[in-house]
RNA sequence: GCCCCUCUAGCUCAAUUGGCAGAGCAACGGACUCUUAAUCCGCAGGUUCUGGGUUCGAGUCCCAGGGGGGGUACCA
């Protein structure tokens, strides 16, 4: 289904080869090459599309690629060229085809350049006759099997660049993430907001609540880590007046790697000042809605084998064209006043966010039947976690365990988009309190088929409750927990100048990719996952 | 980290209860002027992941190690 809908094969019609970046192209071997247009393979197939069975178009043109099968047969041969556009047959009679017999020997696996008429087999077949041809470059090993292709999963990922030519599936999917990386840019420009990119290798590993990797600065004599998240950064470049801010980078977490899981994974971070967690929850779900309409032309995904509507379940229609779908949002996101009077959280929500929205604790009394609080017993949560098979830390209070207790119980079951939201203070030490709700924070996440694609929240911009957060941080951090946040003087006093009331949105991009590619192991979306 | 599965020709896979190591594709030689994974004939291809053990005899059973996959824990 997905290869229907993904126009990615089709798109490169115009390309050319250059025949200044190809000398090999000119070459003496050739002597008698008449330079004919130089064009993709897609171009060549819709340029001559529909032509009858044994149609000589008296047209020449020249295309590049692979070979990638081949059928000899006496004084004919048959190939099948491969460019990153599609598939063309190679035609060669031996009566026509510059050095037939040396043509005959070439490997499946071979780059190679043919030119001559396009034409139509007996057999209706669209095809270039090899009037012309030169090797451009061999291949020493054989390729992988034609009917199997690489069927051993770990070849796939070693040798991606074979993996390419041979998977189809993959082509696409790679193809789709580039184009995803690209219409979330376009997108987010269009409403103003500003790329940057700041630093890798940072002194105090923080915005994320996880185990960095180590390395260290000879000249300097000093460690440093490589980020596990932008955000304090970020945050310091909205602090600087840069008012609507967005990085898309990749990001390094010393945890385990799993079918969701890769040391290092691609995470898009936005900033809006003057906005809040509401403000991202609309943002989050046009972001999302457009990048499915233009690069699939439909919200109605297939993840698995389960269909996956990004529509709203009341039924109201969000418009059905690929077009910009950015008017209201950008309407939204250009908010110029503080918002002053936030909506309740559970109020029924506003027209353009039909998405569910129900806070966590709401998620936990659904699921496990009873009323929860940050004042339930530590006890009474305990033993819950334990029931469910959580490994309960001693240092943990009622919001970690609440919130370890949801992820386990509540979130692989939640199919549909939904935003989870009221997260505990606990889990969140650079969000804002909910200011009629003390210890709980203006915070969602964006649970789509039992997986975590959002993760924001009103940021924390007051400097003194910033350093107090970091402090109870610091003492879980001698309490044994390594994810727990460092302090870090360097924000704080950044905070000290003075931050603006701000929304800020995590994205993980390549479960995105995943999402919206069908493909649900984290190595499918990522050209060179990491291996053992 | 823990649990389970897997490893045989370049590739994809067979091999009955422990009894001579096999096929297709690729390669190589040959036939063939319209094929679509072309077809046909021929030829060649092996440290059965490694090392031990049981046995008259091990691809097969046992032990240890290695590569890979899946699940699970931390995590996004």
């Amino acid at each position: 289904m997905k290869s229907d809908t993904n126009p990615a094969m089709n798109s490169d019609t115009n390309s050319t080869i250059s025949p200044d970046t190809n000398p090999a192209m000119n070459s003496a071997t050739n002597p008698a090459a008449a330079s004919p247009p130089k064009v993709s393979i897609a171009a060549v197939r819709q340029e001559f599309d529909g032509l009858e069975a044994g149609t000589e178009t008296g047209q020449s043109r020249a295309v590049a690629g692979r070979l990638m099968l081949r059928r000899v047969q006496g004084k004919v041969a048959f190939g099948t060229i491969q460019d990153s556009t599609g598939r063309l047959q190679i035609f060669a009679p031996a009566a026509r085809t510059f050095e037939f017999a040396k043509f005959c020997e070439c490997s499946i696996g071979d780059w190679l350049e043919v030119s001559g008429e396009i034409m139509t087999t007996r057999r209706g077949e669209l095809s270039v006759r090899a009037d012309h041809w030169q090797v451009l470059a061999r291949t020493e090993n054989p390729f992988p099997d034609k009917w199997h292709g690489l069927a051993d999963v770990d070849t796939r990922y070693r040798q991606r660049y074979l993996d390419l030519w041979v998977t189809e599936q993959a082509r696409e999917t790679f193809v789709l993430r580039s184009r995803l990386l690209s219409e979330t840019r376009s997108w987010l420009e269009a409403q103003g907001y500003v790329e940057v990119e700041t630093p890798i290798l940072h002194p105090i590993a923080g915005g994320a609540l996880a185990k960095p990797f180590v390395t260290h600065h000879e000249a300097l004599d000093k460690d440093l880590y490589l980020r596990v998240a932008p955000e304090l950064y970020l945050k310091r470049l909205v602090i600087g007046g840069m008012e609507k801010v967005y990085e898309i980078g990749r990001v390094f977490r010393n945890e385990g790697l799993s079918t969701r899981h890769n040391p290092e994974f691609t995470l898009l971070e936005l900033y809006c000042a003057y906005g809040n967690y509401e403000t991202m929850m609309d943002l989050t779900k046009e972001l999302i809605v457009h990048l499915a309409q233009s690069l699939l032309g439909t919200l109605r995904l297939i993840y698995g084998d389960r269909e996956l509507s990004l529509e709203e379940p009341s039924g109201v229609r969000v418009s059905g064209d690929a077009g910009p779908a950015n008017s209201s949002a950008s309407e939204r996101a250009s908010v110029s006043a503080p918002t002053s009077t936030p909506a309740p959280a559970l109020a029924s929500a506003p027209a353009g966010t039909p998405w569910r929205r129900v806070t966590m604790t709401q998620l936990l009394h659904e699921k496990l039947g009873v009323e929860f609080g940050l004042d339930t017993p530590l006890e009474d949560l305990r033993s819950l976690c334990r029931q469910h098979e959580v490994l309960v830390q001693e240092w943990w209070g009622a919001g970690k365990l609440l919130c370890e207790l949801y992820e386990k119980t509540c979130e692989p079951k939640i199919w549909e988009p939904t935003f989870v939201v009221n997260y505990p203070l606990e889990v969140s030490p650079l969000a804002m309190e909910c200011p009629e709700q003390p210890g709980w924070t203006e915070r969602f996440e964006l649970i789509i088929a039992g997986r975590e694609v959002a993760n924001a929240f009103s940021e924390l911009t007051d400097p003194q409750q910033q350093r107090e957060r970091f402090e109870a941080q610091a003492s879980y951090r001698q309490q044994g927990d390594l994810e727990a946040m460092p302090i870090d003087e360097d924000y704080l006093k950044a905070m000290s100048y003075g931050m603006p009331p701000t929304g800020g949105l995590g994205i993980g991009i390549d479960r995105l990719a995943g999402l919206l590619a069908n493909q649900h192991a984290i190595r499918d979306v990522l050209l060179f996952p990491t291996l053992r």
